[in-house]
RNA sequence: CGGAGAGUAGUAUAGUGGUAGUACACAUGCUUUGGGAGCAUGAAGUCCGAGUUCGAUUCUCGGCUCUCCGACCA
């Protein structure tokens, strides 16, 4: 892409009206745009990264065998009724048609899955099946904050295993936590595998979290033995705030934010919906399930949170919105025709190059919103460089500069 | 939902009971081109409503919005 094409700017200052560093360092960069508190536009750099999240979490989740489908987010009352959750639950967001009816929008999707699911599930040959969607969430949060980290509007990946009893459903658990360990791994988060509230319907869950003063967590980390346990289950789990219960080892308390969070459903709402099935010896018994979700807008903001400097932001590879930020100096054609012809083969090469090819501004700015945009390798091609046939290469995270001939760096994407 | 703070141009800000200023961005022209350039000209703004006042962006009240702390987060 071509930043003389994008429209979205970046802004000199950060904006007046954000205090959390993702929201300030997102929108300063044009990344995103608030509409109204916890609501935000994914302009075309944001989007691009939330596509990386996305498309990463979706691989393994089509690597656990999970298959994807998209249910709606305008949900009838009458389903929400079913659970009790139409009152029950707090964050709902409830809306009217012109036209007589009453609906939710989707904060989470069980009373409609279980619903849908009536018609394909008889039997325990139809089991287990895993089925999630990446999709947009709707919570009415009392009080949205943090940008990105709880907003009203967001996306999420949810996730839903079915199965034939609890045994099956608990090895799936583990496949599930295995799965997000290495999702985080790929989207570049270190993330620390914590126990947690399983809520109303199951004792215990985990939650994924990522070490940060923006947290809203706080968490028992054993030193020792790694141990992690949310501590408003401390009690509950028999953790400590000083001593870990698994090894005795020392246990710290830290601030984190929660990135993904697993628990089993048992039959809770199998048996709301009456979605049962026939086992082999051709009795009726309720769907055992486990419910796994992963915030994928939030990923967005924990990632922009936690790494940074006073420059901007540092995306990991892995959900940069591009690999290149290819940068002309100069006006001179030659370097400009140098740039055009190193975009056009770095794309054929299948490089994801964003070309800052804006004739009418000047190096100073172009390396400022290279810095602010955080995209992984920087490049620059001027008089200088050509002289040497070469391109001027620097890291985001790291301050050395090297050169390269443009012959040799093409070479590497050749075969 | 309880508490606190803040709303002035696209962005960030100054200021005043009497014609609203600066910087960047924007438009036009010339110059400039390796870390947010220079000159000139131009366009663009007081969150909404009521009250006090001859006159309110400023004072008072109400509302709306945003941010932060707390509660909540199934």
């Amino acid at each position: 892409m071509r930043l003389s094409e994008l429209f979205a700017k970046t802004q000199r200052t950060p904006p007046k009206d954000e205090e959390s560093k993702n929201a300030k360092l997102l929108e300063q960069a044009g990344f995103i745009q608030k509409l109204s508190a916890g609501v935000y536009t994914f302009l075309p750099l944001g989007l691009r990264v939330l596509n990386k999240i996305e498309n990463i979490v979706r691989e393994e989740m089509n690597g656990a065998g999970g298959v994807e489908i998209l249910m709606p987010s305008l949900h009838p009352k009458e389903n929400w009724e079913i659970t009790g959750r139409w009152q029950a639950f707090d964050a709902l967001f409830k809306t009217k048609s012109n036209f007589g009816g009453e609906y939710a929008l989707g904060p989470t999707h069980e009373e409609i899955l279980y619903a849908l699911l009536k018609k394909h599930i008889s039997s325990y040959r139809d089991l287990p099946v895993y089925i999630y969607q990446i999709q947009t969430k709707f919570r009415d949060e009392k009080r949205p904050k943090a940008g990105l980290l709880r907003a009203r509007e967001f996306r999420m990946k949810d996730l839903y295993s079915f199965h034939a009893n609890d045994k099956d459903r608990d090895k799936y658990y583990e496949v599930m936590k295995e799965t997000y360990i290495t999702v985080f791994k790929k989207l570049g988060l270190n993330v620390i595998p914590t126990i947690a509230s399983g809520g109303t319907f199951s004792e215990l869950s985990m939650e994924f979290q990522v070490v940060s003063d923006a947290g809203e967590d706080i968490i028992f980390l054993c030193e020792k033995c790694d141990l992690a346990v949310n501590k408003e289950v401390a009690s509950k789990a028999d953790a400590k705030s000083d001593k870990c219960s698994n090894c005795s080892g020392i246990t710290k308390e830290i601030k984190a934010i929660e990135a993904g969070n697993i628990f089993p459903l048992k039959e809770k709402y199998a048996n709301d919906f009456n979605l049962n099935f026939k086992d082999e010896a051709g009795k009726e018994k309720l769907v055992s399930a486990g419910c796994y979700g992963l915030g994928t807008s939030r990923v967005m903001g924990i990632i922009a949170e936690v790494m940074s400097d006073e420059k901007g932001l540092i995306w990991p590879k892995g959900v940069a919105p591009f690999t290149i930020h290819l940068i002309a100096v100069g006006e001179s054609p030659k370097v400009k025709k140098a740039g055009e012809k190193l975009y056009v083969d770095l794309t054929a090469r299948s490089r994801e190059v964003l070309y800052d090819d804006r004739a009418e501004k000047m190096a100073g700015e172009k390396f400022a919103d290279a810095d602010l945009l955080g995209i992984p390798l920087r490049m620059v091609v001027s008089e200088k460089t050509l002289e040497k046939d070469s391109v001027e290469l620097k890291e985001r995270n790291s301050e050395t500069i090297r050169l390269e001939t443009i012959k040799t760096f093409l070479e590497k994407y050749d075969k």
